[in-house]
DNA sequence: GCGAGCCATAAATTAAACTTATGGATAACA
DNA sequence: TGTTATCCATAAGTTTAATTTATGGCTCGC
């Protein structure tokens, strides 16, 4: 098998044509430089090196070698600066695992902070139900899932990152709209809108229900939460969303929040990776920024210029839970 | 420094996604590879590998590394493969240096048969004077000479190859052309076309007229063989050439050969290289070809398929001087 | 739950690479 | 033309790096 370290130093020869020289640039002994060349070349069985005099010339052959050497010696330099690169997180990718409505809702923001950070690192963002997001940590899909903490895992580190509040909503003109808080058994005789099996806001609501010993209304579920909303402002029926989702149609009403009697209901939103040191640099940094976002109340980063800036001023803003 | 050991030994536990397999491929045990690769990540500063329950995964750094290396493993093995080529001389080059006339007269046959020993090996044939020839090989810029002996030189080596015979020619009408033997006193009256200085040939005669404290009368000098005839079959003056240059012209009958009182002259073509042992394979194998031609009287390659072969026939089979 | 397979760890060994010291050859310089 | 500096070769000794053997832990399949 080739010594790629008799290459090299054949490589610095050859470039100098001094032995002295490359022992120099090798930061080695010439003799050192002497050894391993002749170990070389009778390796390769060919004379690579002829001198006259005391200048040296490469062969024909040490020709043919030391273009192939340069060509191995350019990667070798090509890797050293993507290492560089990676380690200064001037290069990289986040794999990063959200459910539908956080992707669509608070991602944007997230993610433009990050790449204001770091700006080389791609990002890349799966959505799916926070069930699955959590598992796809496990099989290295990604490596950072931001969830409704679903299911513990021994394997995975849930970090609390915020509460979302879950809102009930109906259209503007809505009979149920009258009351002023609205019971969870007055709930079942209306016909609900339901976000999908798997959803930390089904989950959530069903607990409520579930805790009553009462069975919700549901007229359809999916996990298209536009959807959900066209049909809610068509008075088909109410459903019970995050409230960061509704904010423009709250805006521009369309949609009306309707009270209820119960205590307000908050979805936990977590951080999930995996236990153990073993995240990448872009990770790394990545949850780091989180905590500190964490840690600020979620202060909204004022010089965002993204078109969400208003709904997301309404998450950011949100009172914190008593 | 990037250690490429280290490199070589990630690339194959990625490729395999094993490291006992890759110590397989190595042929070291697995406790070798883990020591290396956790060197190998310290060194990088980042975790390359994953393990997840005892499947191993790269990490996305560890991906990018693979892509690098993989380069770099090609490329070793493209120069393993050239360095076998170059060995059993499937590829090479022999830098070869002649005289015009034998580059247009004998080199033709002798670079068929070393073609079709060796099809892979370019030829590179450099003319020019002997003594431009012989000391082309002290700068390398040629390894093997095929030259009339000119100045001995302590670092090179002449093993003589053959005996060109040089005649005098003139046109088929030439008056000189009535005389049985022409001797050199007479030939002094008569305009010689001659070779140019350096040239073997104008040093063979010049050495034979000066013998004899004579001095030829040289019309005109060229290093133009081709032009030489020419203008001795219009009958501006005689020429002396090497025999084998003039095979078609006297077949043809556009020269004929004037006998000459003297001895007839031959010019010693010695084939010259370096000392030392420092010839590329396809130079020894050359000058083992010439050997064994040189062995074997010059006989002819039967199989040549060369437009000379007429002209070099009569090279190969002209009897041997005694 | 038991055993096979795979990786980690530690200590000891081996082998490779390197250093220091020195000598010979070459070319530049006086 | 001798002198000196430079460069490479050689040899012996040293150091570092890589590797092996031995062992233990962990995971997964049975």
């Amino acid at each position: 098998m080739l010594n790629l370290n008799q290459l090299r130093i054949f490589y610095h020869v050859a470039r100098r044509l001094s032995f002295t020289a490359a022992a120099g640039d090798l930061f080695i002994s010439q003799p050192a430089v002497s050894a391993q060349i002749k170990c070389f070349e009778d390796f390769c069985g060919l004379r690579l090196l002829k001198k006259r005099g005391r200048t040296l010339h490469l062969t024909d052959e040490g020709m043919a070698l030391y273009d192939y050497a340069r060509k191995i010696f350019e990667c070798e330099r090509e890797i050293e600066n993507a290492l560089e690169d990676m380690r200064a997180l001037k290069r990289g990718v986040l794999r990063l695992g959200t459910t539908k409505t956080y992707a669509r809702y608070f991602m944007p923001d997230l993610i433009t902070r990050f790449h204001e950070a770091f700006p080389n690192i791609k990002v890349q963002l799966n959505e799916g139900s926070s069930l699955e997001m959590t598992e796809s940590l496990l099989d290295f899909q990604n490596e950072v899932a931001i969830v409704a903490k679903a299911v513990e895992h021994p394997d995975v580190v849930f970090k609390p990152f915020s509460q979302e509040e879950v809102v009930l909503v109906s259209s503007p003109g809505h009979p149920a709209g009258e009351k002023v808080h609205l019971t969870l058994e007055e709930l079942t005789h209306e016909p609900i809108i339901m976000k999908e099996k798997g959803s930390g806001t089904r989950k959530l609501v069903a607990e409520a229900f579930s805790k009553k010993g009462l069975v919700p209304n549901i007229l359809m579920e999916t996990s298209n939460t536009e959807f959900i909303k066209q049909l809610v402002q068509r008075g088909e029926g109410i459903a019970f969303l995050v409230r960061a989702a509704i904010a423009l149609e709250l805006q521009e009403g369309k949609l009306r929040i309707l009270r209820i009697a119960e205590k307000p209901l908050f979805l936990d939103v977590s951080i999930a990776h995996l236990k153990g040191q073993s995240l990448s640099p872009p990770a790394k940094v990545f949850l780091e920024m989180l905590s500190n976002i964490a840690a600020a109340g979620g202060a909204p980063n004022k010089g965002l210029r993204s078109l969400m800036a208003d709904v997301l001023a309404s998450h950011w803003s949100r009172p914190s839970r008593p």
